[in-house]
DNA sequence: CATGAATGAGTTTTCATTCAT
DNA sequence: CATGAATGAAAACTCATTCAT
């Protein structure tokens, strides 16, 4: 039944797409090849996407908000700032790790042309890609305004957390760390460790 | 003025390439801009290079070994541990900032075909590039030995030093982070207080 | 008149390569002339054929074809051997003059790095490309059997056949041997006398 | 005691291409490679051949000369003219079979832009590279006046001698036929079968 | 709308030839 | 004379993009 209407050509198009650049890079992910995986006419890809970039783009941007959300996965607004934080930081660390073509992705597109303008700082420090006020920012804010967190700028809370995160996913996808849950509370507590302030716990 | 020799020659071109690929990445440096930029024919890559892959290598292979010597300026075995550990992370971020380059292209490089098998963990936490054995692994070791550090895998301890300095290297570059010296001393004692047992100081 | 569909514009990037193939040898035939002689792009080329490799084959698999077919022209498994013999000498012989793109891209063909698999004796003297079991096998065959020919292994027949015919053809083709019917009956009756028992007529 | 002089010089260079070309063809015989195997500079080559081109044919005139040459061993001006035909055909077989890079050489020389001027036909049935009257030529004049063999043009004569020599060398070389005297025999005097007057023995 | 054949600019790489040393 | 570093034209091949069907 080839029955697939626009949101399913459009999607298994951005599918395909993410697919062969997590797998093969950029350079392995010319528009026939995804074309031919998407089970649709190389054409096609220039009906819903004026460019390749665009197409790129469009999947960075998917992806973005999917972190976001998967982010906030049973955050609490009532809780301490301080689980919240390691809430979040879990959160998005298990989702890289069980997404790596989510990873992989992301990875490629800030190393590439495409990153130059959408840089990860950006993306979760700042408003996101516009439509979900970053949920982090407000939490670091706060933190800020009752003096429980370091008093940086928030790029730099922003880099203390996700710096080692994304090394840490990294690294367990190349089998260079274990995978527990253990290591990734360990790791984002650390990551507290490096923002609260001195005299807390 | 023709005095250039072969080492200049060779020089000039994995100086521009280096200027390309950092500028524009992998894709903006065709052999043919490099070697208009590098003032020489095409072919003379080709004279000093096997590969562009192989020009490539060793472009990394320089700027690792420059990284590692530049991580040690000033290193003092005698000093704590707690001051060989900061004074490396501080050399290493300072030194990334002011060659925004060789930032780049090191990013550029792990994220594409020929980082695959040279991981920024592998280079940084094992033995370098084979000529120094790396003095942070020494530490770490010594460290760990001592119980003054979390007791960690070496990678894990690894991507919470270094993941925090590159993407805060990044967010600098771009403008978001302040460079001075307060910024860069906050975040690698931040570092520092994500790595070592909690009960110190 | 753009009325070409896919097969017109496959054979004439094969009809366009066998030509200057055969005028100029391989070098002369570089992709970029190929297209431009067969009225296409250089990248329908790639459409068609995997290769420059596949494409040689490719042609060289149609002429062996088309040779294998001109051998039999009126050939009559009810005649005597020497007859069916000299039929197919001659249809060959005259085949090749009078198609002298076919016998200068076959000649070329085998002296190069893609003949070598396909030696004309297994051509010729083994099952063909494939298809058709190649007729002159057989008549050897019977021809050994019933004493008529010597006992020679069968790429020593082979040998004595086709390299006269080759040999003459080439020559033929450079004008240093006039084109008769005598002429190529003359040579073919010899090559007969070379194979036949010696007491035979 | 690098004490060679011009002739040692220009020899090794000829030596090195003719092995390259013989093995390689003429695309694994780049002048470097000739140069570096010769054991001179690349430049050297341009002091003693004004080109590739004219060092090919150099090469090959030097090959036709000692051919010339080798056909002759043992050639006795008083036998009978079977003996000499036989002769002289049994020592370009075995010649050739021992000398499988001459073999090749000249091969790979008349399928190619080099070999289109210099036809192997006339190089055997004129008279040869211009030095030597070829003897071949005399004996076929002998042996037509004395009607002895058939009455064919002496190209035809060439071709139904040589053309199954070179196929039956060719297939020697690559294992089809085996290589024994009397096989060599059988050959050469089914060549003279092929020529002589039918009612002679 | 969907398709995929056609395109050609652009990429890496080779190699005969030159010429400064 | 001898050298080999330097050159750039030319080769095979790729791929984003277009457009006739």
């Amino acid at each position: 039944m080839k029955n697939r209407n626009k949101l399913d050509k459009k999607d298994s198009i951005i599918k395909a797409a993410l697919d062969l650049i997590a797998e093969n890079g950029f350079q392995g992910a010319p528009t026939s090849r995804i074309a031919e995986k998407a089970g649709v006419g190389v054409g096609s890809i220039y009906r819903y996407f004026k460019d390749k970039q665009e197409l790129i783009h469009e999947i960075f941007n998917d992806l973005a908000e999917k972190i976001n959300i998967e982010m906030l996965r049973g955050y609490d607004p009532g809780s301490s700032i301080r689980e919240q934080y390691i809430r979040i930081a879990a959160n998005t660390f298990h989702y890289l790790v069980k997404n790596p073509k989510v990873f992989a992705f992301t990875e490629q597109y800030f190393n590439s042309p495409f990153g130059v303008q959408h840089r990860l700082g950006m993306m979760l420090g700042h408003s996101g890609t516009g439509r979900h006020e970053n949920p982090l920012l407000t939490i670091f804010k706060r933190a800020a305004n009752e003096h429980i967190i370091k008093d940086f700028p928030q790029p730099v809370i922003t880099a203390l957390t996700f710096g080692p995160i994304v090394f840490a996913v990294r690294d367990i996808l190349n089998g260079l760390i274990e995978y527990t849950d253990d290591a990734v509370s360990g790791i984002v507590e650390a990551c507290w460790d490096a923002i609260k302030k001195d005299d807390l716990i």
